[in-house]
DNA sequence: GCAATCACG
DNA sequence: ACGTACGTGATTGCT
């Protein structure tokens, strides 16, 4: 059997114009000529290649007017014109056809519907050939027979259509697709269908009665409205089986042999792709890029030759690479190391580290991959690592992975291929047992890879203009918070055991009284049983529309406050929920976590956000209850050393403050300038009155307006968060936005930027990749919008307090001091501060933070202190 | 393993 | 017309 693949050139043009065309803004190349059809339509014909693996192939177009409209004035009336900007990109996509040895054809006076009706007739006829029709066109499901399917494309994926999917599908023959598009009609071409009849009568009609003939004349059994309407339209319904029908005696002159695919003609294919600037497509191409970057890490392991560790030259820069036997840093050993340098790679015992402390703590630049790994492991054996100044993992960080460029291929293949930590080490619930014998030549070959790969990604750093941001920022930081995780932070053990008597017996009298409520027991905790007894058995009216894609009732806060009113239960679900969240999460999960040291280790992960930001865990230490009055007592829990305070100083408003530099808003920069409180001068500027007029709730409205900006804006999005109806939402956004020109320009700029770099950067040059902001789903899109609106002031503001800790950290080093800083909350830093060193420390904290950085505003710290972390904020 | 929920900034 | 605010982590229930 032969496989001719025949797709519809139209349809795939129209596509991914559409879906890459946003506000108007489409891809162009330096000569201004329109190019984002052409790129969604090369990768697609790429693709297709790929994926069906066809000997033979064609791409059909429409071409001149067709009987159609001869028969039918209105056809395809009412359609916009095409964009110009469309139509050159058409006669390119023949070139680039051409160049990729791709037959096309256009017959004048048919659409390209019937150049594929009439090839895929040709092939039913025949024996020779079997055929797959590519198209998002439901229309085309006509033609599907023993020998053809079609592959209809959706915005995600597709979905592959043959006889048997097609009749599961529509419950009658793909022959009658064409009778439902007789009476459902279709917007897009014009054709009118019958008045009132949608897909879904259409479908359930057809399975009964098949065909249109039929079904009229059965006419009698239908019930009296669809009757009615079937014959108001019986002419239109004709007209449009006509219309519907794909034509299939298109005179072609050709021949399925001459379709033959016989590959791309490289030289072409390159010269138009360097025309239209495709770098990533070019690259591909280009000799195969993937394959080289492949060889070239296989080059490395083939040029990894080990040597005695008698021989190894220490006093040389070296990379290394220490393997533990677990999952988890705190609670493993080291099982090996090796080390590389330029002239080799060997591999060191860890019964002889002992023997071999000195080579960690001598002058030699060295390298390595989670040099926070390696400093508490290494410190575990009293060794400490000295001149460690590049660290892969937070290089590759830096540069956010993905980058279609040769390091990040690398790092991407290093990923997967070598470093991969669950590789290794398995998950949290299924941790992998690791051994020597099966890992150290893998050893071997991570640090043989973080030595050689090492300059290509500075480089790329240093493209970047990341190289500060690597070099005095992120590299340090990874000793300071090694440091942080080492000192750990203590726990008041008899307090969270006494808590959790008291949170556990109130527990206990709480569900009883929520059965006695229910009339019947279940479990509170889940969702599915709460909604049940709540919306079905006890019949409580629920509060929201259910939109399609529900699965069932939500039962979380936001719905639940709503019917606070309706029955006492409601009030005691949720207090059940923070108590036993606060029970498993902050009581026991706590008490699990205190070492034998009596303190909480934490682990920050300094490579893991998309912003820039830290995230902690092992436990979390930077979601501890705080808002509400009861849970926050968990905080009396943390306490200080002997003789020490703990003190915690947070930047005031920082993210605003970093917007309104960013923004270059004035009135927003003068009311931090001035100290003023933020939300209040908001809300007294939108809501038109003094300051000392603002109400409570002017003050709330304006803070969700001012968190909204942050995050990115919806009207809608606002109108949840305040409960109040989207057009009062979208009548305060706007009004926000005149009251401080400059806004809405800055973030049009920003999202513009975006859209044509691919990503985005913060103060400090930190880059986030936005590949949402390529995607054809709305949805999808639009949220890459928001991150890329956010992510400058989320990761500006991360970058600024990452600052602050590296210049307070030295500070305090230099000064010798012996207070600690402990913990960072993203805006927030929790210091053991000596007695004797309050004062000091006090000052310092605040020269340090509020000085980091020169911004259009000024920086401002809130400094607490007291017994516990509680008294401390 | 994923969804739902809720803790923090 | 889409369906809707940014960034995290841990627990629980359920397939």
């Amino acid at each position: 059997m032969k496989k001719i693949v025949l797709v519809d050139g139209n349809n795939l043009l129209f596509r991914s114009y559409y879906a890459t065309s946003y506000n108007g803004v489409i891809m162009k190349n330096s000569e201004g000529f329109p190019t984002n059809a052409l790129y969604g339509f090369i990768n697609m014909m790429h693709k297709i290649i790929v994926e069906e693996n066809p000997s033979y192939i064609l791409v059909a177009f429409d071409k001149g007017k067709t009987f159609r409209h001869k028969k039918y004035k209105e056809y395809k009336a009412g359609r916009k014109e095409m964009p110009e900007e469309l139509i050159v990109q058409f006669s390119k996509a023949k070139e680039v056809l051409d160049a990729m040895g791709i037959k096309y054809f256009e017959i004048d006076n048919y659409e390209a519907d019937d150049i594929i009706g009439t090839v895929s007739r040709i092939v039913d006829e025949e024996d020779e050939f079997i055929a797959t029709i590519i198209s998002s066109d439901k229309d085309l499901l006509q033609l599907i027979s023993k020998e053809v399917d079609v592959k209809l494309l959706k915005t995600k994926g597709f979905i592959r259509f043959n006889e048997e999917v097609f009749e599961q599908e529509y419950g009658v023959k793909p022959i009658n697709m064409i009778d439902i598009k007789a009476l459902m009609g279709d917007a897009s071409d014009n054709i009118p269908g019958v008045k009132g009849i949608g897909e879904k009568t259409a479908i359930s009609l057809l399975s009964k009665y098949q065909t249109l003939d039929n079904l009229y004349e059965h006419i009698v059994n239908v019930t009296p409205k669809t009757r009615e309407r079937l014959l108001n339209d019986k002419d239109n319904a004709y007209m449009s089986y006509e219309l519907a029908t794909i034509y299939r005696e298109v005179p072609i002159p050709f021949t399925l042999e001459d379709c033959k695919y016989n590959g791309i003609d490289k030289e072409k294919f390159i010269t138009i792709l360097k025309e239209l600037e495709f770098k990533s497509i070019l690259k591909k191409v280009d000799t195969n890029e993937e394959d080289q970057e492949v060889s070239e890490i296989k080059k490395i392991d083939q040029e990894l030759h080990t040597i005695p560790i008698e021989k190894f030259n220490f006093n040389k820069p070296f990379a290394f690479y220490i393997e533990m036997d677990g999952y988890h840093y705190w609670k493993s050993k080291i099982i090996g190391i090796a080390f590389t340098n330029e002239e080799g790679s060997c591999f060191l015992d860890p019964e002889q580290l002992e023997s071999y402390k000195n080579i960690f703590e001598n002058d030699t630049s060295k390298y390595s991959y989670d040099i926070k790994k390696s400093i508490i492991l290494l410190n575990k054996q009293h060794i400490a690592i000295k001149n460690c100044d590049y660290d892969a993992m937070i290089g590759a960080y830096l540069l956010d992975y993905k980058l279609s460029d040769d390091v990040t291929l690398l790092m991407k293949q290093l990923d997967y291929d070598i470093l991969g930590y669950e590789d290794t080490y398995g998950t949290e619930k299924r941790p992998k047992k690791v051994d020597i014998e099966t890992t150290k030549e893998q050893t071997l070959w991570k640090s043989n890879f973080i030595f050689h790969t090492k300059e290509k990604l500075l480089q790329e750093i240093a493209e970047n203009k990341e190289e500060k941001l690597f070099h005095d920022i992120e590299m340090p930081l990874a000793f300071i918070l090694a440091d942080m995780e080492m000192t750990g932070i203590k726990v008041d053990q008899n307090y969270l055991l006494n808590l959790k008597e008291e949170v556990s017996q109130k527990l206990k009298d709480m569900e009883t009284s929520i059965y006695e409520d229910a009339g019947c027991t279940f479990n509170i905790l889940s969702p599915k049983q709460l909604s049940n007894v709540l919306f079905v058995d006890m019949g409580i009216p629920y509060p929201k529309k259910l939109t399609k894609k529900d699965t069932g009732y939500s039962t979380n806060k936001d719905i639940l406050d709503r019917i606070r009113d309706v029955h006492p239960i409601i009030d005691k679900i949720l207090e059940y929920r923070n108590l036993s969240k606060l029970y498993a999460n902050y009581v026991v999960g706590l008490l699990d976590e205190v070492s034998e040291d009596g303190k909480i280790h934490t682990v920050f992960n300094q490579c893991l956000t998309r912003t820039g930001r830290l995230s902690s865990s092992k436990p979390n230490l930077q979601n501890i209850p705080i808002r509400s009055d009861y849970s926050r007592l968990v905080r009396k829990a943390f306490i200080p050393d002997d003789n020490s305070v703990l003190m915690s100083s947070d930047y005031s408003q920082i993210e605003l403050r970093v917007f309104a530099h960013l923004s270059k808003a004035e009135n927003l920069q003068k009311a931090f300038i001035e100290d003023q409180d933020i939300h209040t001068q908001t809300a007294s500027e939108i809501f038109g009155v003094d300051k000392s007029e603002v109400t409570k709730n002017m003050r709330r409205t304006a803070k969700a307006v001012n968190f909204g900006i942050l995050y990115g804006i919806s009207s809608f999005g606002l109108s949840e968060d305040l409960k109040i109806d989207v057009g009062s939402a979208k009548r305060f956004m706007s009004h926000y936005l005149k009251t401080y020109p400059g806004i809405s320009e800055y973030m049009e700029k920003e999202k513009k930027e975006a859209y044509q770099k691919g990503y985005v950067t913060t103060i400090m040059n930190r880059k986030r990749v936005i590949d949402e902001l390529k995607s054809k789903n709305f949805m999808v899109r639009s949220s890459g919008e928001r991150m890329a609106l956010n992510t400058p002031i989320q990761g500006s503001a991360a970058d600024i307090l990452k600052k602050a800790m590296v210049d307070l950290y030295n500070a305090m080093n230099e000064k010798k001091l012996k207070s600690k800083m402990l913990i960072q909350v993203h805006d927030e830093l929790v210091f053991n501060v000596v007695n004797d060193e309050i004062d000091i420390m006090k000052d310092l904290v605040r020269e340090k933070m509020e000085h980091v950085v020169q911004l259009s505003v000024p920086l401002k710290v809130d400094i607490e202190m007291g017994n516990n972390w509680y008294e401390a904020k």
